[in-house]
DNA sequence: ATATAATATAACCAATCTAGTTATTTATAA
DNA sequence: TTATAAATAACTAGATTGGTTATATTATAT
């Protein structure tokens, strides 16, 4: 499953991509206006940062700010940074057919499944969900 | 994320269907010949049976038989009566979109996901699982 | 300079879920 | 009547989730 931390992680970039570029937003204003719990929030940054997605100045008037245009990320990617590997059922993570069959029909069909699914997360951005919805979950 | 017993249930109802129609298979010859751990195989077949897709007869020379045609079963019918309703975020679960905004296209997008995923799930039978593939996960 | 506002980092925790195990009961064919 | 098999129910260790708490660090307004 998505995690709520994913979920979130993708409010707090919309959230960001919604104000002008340039400017800073704290975290305690990020977690406000979209109802995030505020620690929640600096945690989450700490990984997007990683990513070098975000970058902050600290001390009075400081704040976040995005790095990056919010249409070079889709939200496969937010997930996956967040949550890591996205699988749908546990077959998909180990890498061999499971043990010693050959072959694997029903891993087949997860495949499939799974596709499906993330081919929808990866034609969506960032910049899709600002400019489609100002305020989100 | 889809739990092993779904699978395992897929792969129970799999085997069955992979027997001639009318005869029995004990779950301990289904466990064995699967790979799967005999107890939780039992303890599957009482879910199944409750759903009227098969059904046992005790005592020696007993054994557990498909009570229904298994192209009339799909994927994402076994795996909802083992895991209960499929969501790939909580958001999906609650039926009113999140808190107090109006609408949420984070939602939308799930949803989207979702569908395009669930698509694959239903159209896939064990029908189809038992011809293609004798032997599985 | 220095208090303060803010990011940044790390460790901790309760509740739930997963993937089982164990034990007991009931029905039936031989 | 007894061995065999399904059926039912309760329990459990370990992992995951969704947080909280505590502390350190840094930049800037005064």
């Amino acid at each position: 499953m998505i995690t709520k931390k994913a979920e979130y992680a993708i409010i707090i970039l919309t959230e960001l991509a919604s104000h002008p570029q340039g400017t800073v937003v704290t975290s305690k204003e990020i977690a406000r206006s979209r109802a995030l719990p505020p620690n929640l929030v600096v945690q989450l940054l700490a990984v997007l940062k990683e990513e070098g997605w975000t970058g902050g100045t600290r001390g009075p008037s400081g704040g976040i700010k995005l790095l990056v245009d919010p249409s070079e990320i889709n939200l496969r990617q937010v997930i996956e940074i967040i949550d890591g590997p996205i699988g749908i059922t546990r077959c998909l993570f180990s890498d061999t057919p499971c043990q010693n069959k050959t072959h694997c029909s029903l891993r087949g069909v997860w495949a499939r499944a799974q596709n499906n699914m993330l081919s929808v997360l990866e034609e969506v951005t960032i910049r899709d969900l600002a400019e489609k919805a100002p305020r989100d979950c």
